[in-house]
DNA sequence: AATACGGGGTA
DNA sequence: TACCCAGTATT
């Protein structure tokens, strides 16, 4: 539960899910909707159906140590070392978001913190400070200093009690790490998708692939009424994503039929431009799913 | 190495 | 709004 969950959104739903799951024999004997309704609400649902299935495997035998608990659906490296430090006292460092930001303060390290290599370092780093005697006290105390003193933003290192251990603290660079490798400002992408009208019938038009020989026409997906006919483009898309938003640009266009080229008379030359306005969506809106629809609305 | 997966809190 | 959260599985 606590996989990319804060501690106290946790809580409740933990509370709750062990009173009607109390041990693994009961939750492997329940049904999978059963337990995903006592999920509800948490989010990676995932979590709920890897957990149930760790529980048919935990009913039957008990791992002996990390590399046995890494073998359970749902738990990964850092699963695997909370567990086995916490509940069985093996020195593995459990390396989360709280311990990564840490440690990259600890040692002032500017590697960008989301990368493999990265993580591994700092991996390494923390198993080598972690407390051989108390290594589950050891980690609850790494990331519960991460979770409530060595902050991402404004760290509070006046109250921190390895203030004096701290490198970038010493440096003053506390406040620019951990480093995160920022996206491009704008990544510009083709969407592939527009909007025409054919007399009174609209069709959806896409432009076909860079790497086809036609790749600067555009295409009837479905072939609309016998040519010879107009075609007149209300508007055209683009979009391109800044940070976490989905802009998209729309634009009027008059496009000419070209009925000597392959395609059945199906092609056409883009003649685009004018930009007009900018409709943003947010991408949470904006999946793969209903890309299509979505992409609809601004015209 | 990138992405999908959720819902909620915070600056 | 953008980022983050006691990450993992999949591509």
């Amino acid at each position: 539960m606590l996989q990319q969950t804060r501690v106290e959104a946790v809580i409740p739903f933990y509370l709750a899910f062990l009173a009607r799951f109390p041990d693994a024999a009961s939750l492997a004997a329940a049904p999978e909707a059963e337990v995903l309704a006592a999920w509800a609400g948490l989010g990676y649902y995932s979590r709920a159906r890897n957990l149930r299935r760790a529980a048919e495997i935990l009913a039957t035998v008990a791992p002996a140590g990390y590399e046995e608990i890494l073998c359970l659906p749902g738990v990964g490296p850092y699963t695997a070392a909370a567990l086995a430090s916490i509940a069985l006292g093996q020195p593995w460092a459990a390396v989360d978001g709280n311990v990564l930001r840490v440690v990259s303060r600890l040692t002032n390290d500017p590697s960008e913190i989301g990368s493999g290599a990265t993580k591994r370092r700092f991996t390494e780093t923390a198993q080598g400070l972690l407390s051989p005697s108390r290594p589950g006290d050891f980690n609850q105390a790494m990331m519960e200093l991460g979770a409530t003193v060595c902050l991402p933003t404004n760290p509070r290192c006046l109250l921190c009690p390895v203030a004096q251990f701290c490198a970038a603290r010493q440096a003053g660079t506390q406040a620019q790490l951990p480093v995160k490798l920022g996206k491009p400002a704008a990544r510009r992408l083709e969407l592939h998708l527009l909007r025409c009208s054919v007399g009174s019938s609209t069709y959806l038009v896409k432009r076909s692939g860079e790497e086809s020989r036609l790749a600067d026409f555009w295409e009837l997906p479905q072939k609309p009424a016998e040519p010879p006919f107009e075609v007149q483009l209300e508007c055209t898309f683009s979009h391109q994503i800044v940070n976490d938003r989905f802009q998209v640009h729309v634009w009027g266009a008059t496009l000419p039929v070209r009925p000597d080229l392959p395609g059945g008379g199906n092609w056409f030359e883009p003649d685009a431009r004018k930009e007009i306005p900018v409709t943003t969506i947010t991408r949470k809106a904006l999946t793969r799913r209903n890309l299509n629809k979505s992409v609809q609305t601004p015209c």
